[in-house]
DNA sequence: CGTGTAAGGAATTCTGACACG
DNA sequence: CGTGTAAGGAATTCTGACACG
């Protein structure tokens, strides 16, 4: 199975909290909290304002969903650290494969 | 043909003027200017301030162009409206053969 | 633990105007 | 015509803290 790294629109942080608030429901206390809880990682502006992308919104509505259903942040934040592991392996699975495939 | 109506990220107004300036490189002057002179419609929030879409970035860089190019607000107008006159011309085109499918 | 809120300050944006050309 | 800028005010966001539970 293949995995794509994905880009463009979805993952611009552009989104300020006050529209990532309006678009996910949460308030601006509770996305600024799952960011302490390294959940989310929005970007920073020079004068220090966050920026989110259409990623990060989706990211916020999927914590929403499993917070309503009783989960805690950390048990959120390792469910999500295991996902990124299986993905960084088939990453690094895919660039020796292109290696091999080089010699 | 077939025309079909755009959805989703591309079009959700909820990029603040600073944002929309760094992505395209024009001055919160111009992006202001140019709305004046009816090239683009960004929405508002509650407090007034503007929020445009990543289809409008991609108008505005589409603008900044023509501008160099030595083009005028009023001849870009016209051009766009040209554009959509057309547009809406198919689309009801699509939508009288929706309905001639229907008897 | 997760979230609301009041507090004070800083960054962001807004409008109308004057300037230049 | 198109754009820069200084001006004053309003909207938005930030952090650290206290509160409740």
């Amino acid at each position: 199975m293949w995995i794509s790294l994905p880009s463009s629109y979805k993952d611009k942080k552009v989104i300020s909290i006050g529209i990532a608030s309006e678009l996910t429901g949460l308030s601006e206390r509770q996305i600024r909290y799952y960011e302490e809880r390294k959940l989310i990682f929005p970007e920073r502006s020079k004068g220090g304002t966050r920026k989110y992308s259409f990623g990060d919104i989706e990211r916020l509505v999927d914590i929403a969903n499993k917070m309503e259903d009783g989960m805690q942040t950390f048990e959120i934040r390792r469910e999500e650290m295991k996902k990124s592991s299986v993905r960084n392996k088939m990453l690094r699975g895919q660039i020796n494969a292109a290696f091999k495939m080089r010699e």
